[in-house]
DNA sequence: CCGACTTGGTGTCAAGGTGACGAGAAGCTA
DNA sequence: TAGCTTCTCGTCACCTTGACACCAAGTCGG
């Protein structure tokens, strides 16, 4: 268990980043296209291999964010989802990804910031149904990524990262609606949205468009809900699930 | 991009394993007292190497669990934690490890089955409380894979996988309060389980102890709880937790 | 044999949460 | 001003929850 580190087998680390937002009543992810082999002119994750022997993987993910979308990672909600490191991942050889989700408002952000890739927003839903248009074994991982947003969404006030720093309840309710792809009812939603302790934040001012002014909240100082804000189950799936160990 | 992979930073790549069980009415996990250095004499998560340079990592976590516990790993749940890669954790150089969390019912392993290691059973508590004990940065690993435990036992049926084949109410409850430190009513736990669709299938047998016999049950097919079990919450934590980006 | 004790299971009840929905408030447009 | 839209509050029936009474069915000790 000691031996030298050099005798060990090393393979390639990478992080790619599946970073979410919600535009055009869509949720969305930003995607790059390949621009050399393997999988040229296919959709991937941003991401790359890590910089140096002395990065941070949460370093890491930081930086590659920064260079994709501009934004420093203190801006938005960056988590680690997991790993992925299926042998034949890669047709180059080994190579480990360490996958982070990032939510985000919806910026104009600048794309291809410090690289020459493009970098464009695609729909979710497109992206999946289409797996063929995705290099390595990204559908997998961008899977995951909408499973566990959707998962935050209900127990923590991650919704609001979806959210520009001033908002209605509408937008957020209107978040949640894309997200979980479940219509939810208005009414409700607001109660159970201010009722729960120090989720929003009302600002005392009031936004306008169309119908009856909206008050403007700003994220409050909780991070989990108590309550959790629960989706009605969908009754596609009746519970028995395919093993999550992966 | 398509640079050659050699040309990469190479990392040594590991698998630990959190394999956690209820012993002793109380919460246990599976240590290995290390022989060499570094950390020589301190505790540590069983785990190793990747051995091959084709090893899936579930299938490293699998044989890793096999080795020390000799016990297949489709017979419990094992699900991957995180990665864990800050560059400091071990003194050796730049090793990246993946953590797999295990539960598993209170089972007389054959300890050190393919390893000359001694590995023991440890009350979680108590190598929390005393860190120093342990080795890397495996403290947190085990905080967070208790962490994590606790979580799926409120959306999932993993409960179960404290408990032998066949048990009965009173044993999944005493799991439930042992993971989540937090006493519960047994009538409102037994309506609560046994209305769960799918959780628990009676085998029409009963086993005694004392009191008046109890109903045995199965492990049912659902993996999903609907309705959630939820832990009454902690007054201790207002809500704001520490970032959650590690 | 019998009472005390232990544990398991059902029932009840009040309080609070949830979904469904009515209805008014407050803006815009024609 | 009428009609439309969206926001916000309120109501009501239903369900879940927690707290707890109470009975059931075994063991234990004398």
């Amino acid at each position: 268990m000691a031996q030298n580190l050099k005798q060990r087998p090393q393979v390639a680390l990478a992080v790619d980043l599946a970073i979410l937002t919600v535009r055009d009543s869509k949720l969305q992810i930003l995607l790059v296209e390949r621009a050399n082999e393997p999988y040229r002119g296919q959709l991937a994750l941003p991401g790359g291999f890590i910089d140096t022997a002395d990065e941070d993987l949460d370093t890491a993910a930081a930086r590659e964010l920064a260079e994709e979308t501009g934004l420093a990672a203190e801006r938005l909600h960056l988590e680690q989802l997991r790993a992925y490191g299926s042998p034949g991942r890669d047709p180059r050889g080994r190579v480990v990804t360490v996958c982070y989700l990032a939510l985000m408002p919806d910026l104009p952000i600048p794309v291809a910031g410090g690289d020459a890739r493009a970098a464009r927003w695609e729909p979710v839903d497109a992206v999946l149904a289409d797996g063929d248009r995705l290099a390595f074994d990204h559908r997998v991982l961008i899977a995951d990524a909408v499973e566990r947003a959707q998962g935050k969404l209900e127990n923590t006030t991650l919704g609001v990262a979806f959210c520009p720093p001033e908002f209605t309840i509408s937008e957020l309710r209107r978040v949640y609606e894309i997200v979980w792809r479940q219509e939810l009812d208005p009414r409700n939603f607001h109660r159970k949205a201010t009722s729960v302790d120090g989720f929003l934040e009302p600002t005392g001012r009031r936004t306008t468009r169309g119908g009856r002014p909206a008050a403007l909240y700003r994220r409050g100082p909780a991070r989990v809900l108590h309550p959790p804000l629960l989706r009605g189950h969908n009754h596609s799936d009746p519970g028995q699930d395919k093993g999550d160990g992966r």
